[in-house]
DNA sequence: TTTGTATTTAACCATATGGTATAATACGTT
DNA sequence: AACGTATTATACCATATGGTTAAATACAAA
């Protein structure tokens, strides 16, 4: 699978997510990390699993314990690819679109040929 | 499933994010949107449904088309999710911390007590 | 060497996912 | 009414996911 997929899948899970948010307090073995869920550590286990997969932590080994430690670096790509549409989610976009088509409807009002039948608009 | 696992899960398909990088070249209806893609139709509306799911498109009708439009607003709070780990993947985090625990030890030599054990490091 | 603690593996289960092919539906045109 | 086009629904399949329990492994300590 693709990094970005892999990125975003693993992210698609709210224990994962509460996991990394542990880390980003510092590296921690996997007892801790299970804490505070309501989960067998065999499922804790697998959901670092694929966190390693996504290569959203690195894991090392101190006596019996195996501390996780947050790897963020694919986090930066996936913000990356989300910036691409920034302009669609910031101040009044829509709008501003809007606004541009009634300007253009405006300027040749004349041309008006086929008249498109029911342009019904998109859900708001 | 709660908002952020749906938006993380719809995005972890190529398919699905390219269906989004050409809406934001604007609107289109669903045979334009399956063009690219060497798979049927019924697959590519299943996509469609996990993006209106998530609420990452959303359709209008328009005689027998269904015109499909980006709605980013998940994607927002998605970025906004994951700036709060902005400061690991930027510059030189990682070493700054190791300075500072470097200081620390530093600072106070005498009070070197346990010695921990095989304090083995973490991966690279 | 046995015991205890931390963690992973194995086997299993239910449900979800991503795909297919083949209807069925919606709508406009002839 | 019949046809054509656009799209969705159904039924099906293989594999993935998220969980479980029970057993196996790794290491320290007694």
């Amino acid at each position: 699978m693709d990094r970005l997929s892999l990125t975003f899948q693993a992210l698609a899970d709210p224990t994962r997510r509460a996991i990394l948010a542990r880390l980003s307090n510092g590296a921690a073995i996997v007892s801790e990390l299970s804490a505070p869920f309501n989960m067998s550590l065999p499922a804790i286990s697998k959901h670092l699993k694929v966190l390693e997969r996504a290569q959203l932590i690195s894991r090392g080994r101190d006596q019996q314990w195996r501390p996780c430690e947050l790897t963020a670096a694919p986090l930066k790509d996936a913000t990356d690819w989300m910036e691409q549409y920034r302009r669609f989610w910031e101040a009044r976009f829509d709008r501003l679109d809007e606004y541009l088509k009634e300007l253009q409807a405006q300027e040749k009002p004349a041309a008006t040929k086929v008249a498109k039948k029911k342009p019904k608009t998109l859900k708001p």
